[in-house]
DNA sequence: AGATTGATAAGG
DNA sequence: CTTATCAATCTT
């Protein structure tokens, strides 16, 4: 059995936690019971200056979950269409966040809430006490590899290419490239 | 390569 | 109010 991350986890910068998320399990409580799934693939999000952070311009309706404490759940809906799960990280008024890209079993954004049942109802919520939605260590560590982010291209160029992409090295997961 | 889809943020 | 944009995914 896993122990569930608590504050001063999440309290880390993304820049840590992006890679460190990877191999941790991902649990979801539904009607037809607990799911839970291993987190394989990952992306960092950190703070304003970051050109490919949602918070890049500043506080917004949108973006004021990312200024919350570390384990706070941002769940937004991408291109009219999926709903992306991210973990807030970090302090308080400094936006930073992992976006969870894949778990074992599903690869890609979309995919991993739709599986899960992850919408924006979940949004603000705290991962360190939610009975809906939390993260848990069972001491597995599996290697990774770093590559850059996806679907970014309108960041500059120096954050459009940083390796802040973390991947499994895993036969069982197959990341989806460009 | 193109279609889909709707919330968000910026501009008039 | 209008419009462009988008941390994706599926189909052609």
């Amino acid at each position: 059995m896993g122990k569930r991350l608590l504050r001063r986890y999440y309290s880390q910068p993304a820049t840590v936690l992006a890679a460190d998320l990877i191999g941790k399990l991902l649990c979801r409580r539904t009607d037809a019971g607990i799911l839970k799934y291993r987190i394989a693939e990952t992306e960092c999000y950190y703070r304003e200056q970051d050109t490919a952070c949602h918070a890049s311009k500043g506080k917004t309706e949108r973006t004021k979950v990312l200024y919350e404490k570390g384990g706070t759940a941002y769940v937004y809906l991408c291109y009219g269409i999926h709903s992306l799960f991210n973990v807030v990280t970090g302090k308080e008024g400094f936006p930073e966040a992992v976006l969870i890209r894949g778990v074992e079993d599903y690869n890609g954004p979309g995919k991993v809430t739709k599986a899960m049942s992850i919408d924006r109802s979940l949004n603000g919520i705290d991962l360190v006490t939610s009975k809906e939605l939390w993260i848990e260590d069972d001491g597995v560590r599996p290697e990774y590899t770093a590559a850059k982010r996806v679907g970014i291209d309108y960041a500059t160029p120096e954050y459009r290419d940083v390796l802040w992409r973390y991947i499994i090295k895993d036969g069982r997961y197959k990341a989806v490239q460009n």
